[in-house]
DNA sequence: GGAAAATGCTCAGTGCACTGACTAAATCTT
DNA sequence: AAGATTTAGTCAGTGCACTGAGCATTTTCC
């Protein structure tokens, strides 16, 4: 029985994309702070103020996942984490000011990262990768949203 | 400070793909067998009796994980790892019956599989997709290969 | 032939990500 | 107002993925 070309499988494609990815970002951007992590702080600058289960959509991160997520940077003193007085089930999010000052560094590493990930590619194909991973990505979540 | 459009950042769109993939590979594929294992099963068919570090490249796993993955196979008699008599630092791995009966099963259910993830593009742009992450990707791995 | 270097693997530690089961709080129904 | 349902969060369990340290076995170099 013949083997599969894994090159023509999304799937494996994605998982060594990241994969790629978090080695870069570990080497160019912090060692502290990873790439889902950087995502929380930037959609609670975006968002203060939300709980759990909202910022949960933003990133597209379930909840349990979310809740370690918030737990580091908890400990790390970079978001407080309030149970809300209104509705004694939510938990309400705000970054502190030492995660607002992390978060400022980091986006502009980020920026200088993604022009050196994408360097490969010429201006056109870089909008054209985002574009289609982003489409595939939101009709897959659509089907179990 | 503005936050960043997530919807730029071609890690955070990785992850997206990589998690929307998984979750529709457990309800098309399989739940037993994940996609890394199955990328195992697939390469030992295409190149028998390898070794641990082989292996690793081959996948693109390194060799830690590579030790994880395969012993969850053995574990389910879908692998047999062997000491190498020749060389004692190496495992020779090789499929079981089982292991080669399963993968047969699993490559149509891919196939049909990954026609459903990449379904939302024209034929034209799934070819496109692949090649720009493939491109991506192997730069990327080259930076610190 | 013996010390030094390289190679293959394992192990502990950390982080992401899910499911399924559970607790607690709010809301809806009657 | 009491019971049922929905909602937010936590916890245990599993799997992927890495780093860094360590161990044993080659191989290489004098």
């Amino acid at each position: 029985m013949a083997a599969v070309d894994l090159n023509t499988h999304p799937g494996h494609l994605a998982r060594r994309l990241q994969q790629a990815h978090s080695l870069l970002w570990g080497a160019m951007v912090s060692e502290e702070i990873t790439s889902p992590q950087f995502a929380v702080l930037n959609a609670l600058v975006e968002k203060p103020d939300i709980d759990q289960r909202t910022l949960s959509e933003h990133v597209h991160l379930d909840r349990s996942t979310i809740a370690d997520v918030v737990a580091r940077l908890v400990r790390r003193d970079l978001v407080e984490r309030v149970r809300d007085p209104h509705d004694g089930r939510r938990n309400v999010l705000k970054l502190s000011d030492e995660g607002a000052r992390l978060h400022r560094k980091l986006v502009t590493r980020t920026t200088r990262m993604n022009r050196v990930f994408l360097a490969p590619l010429d201006e056109g194909e870089q909008e054209t990768l985002l574009r289609l991973i982003g489409r595939v990505a939101d009709a897959a979540e659509e089907l179990r949203g």
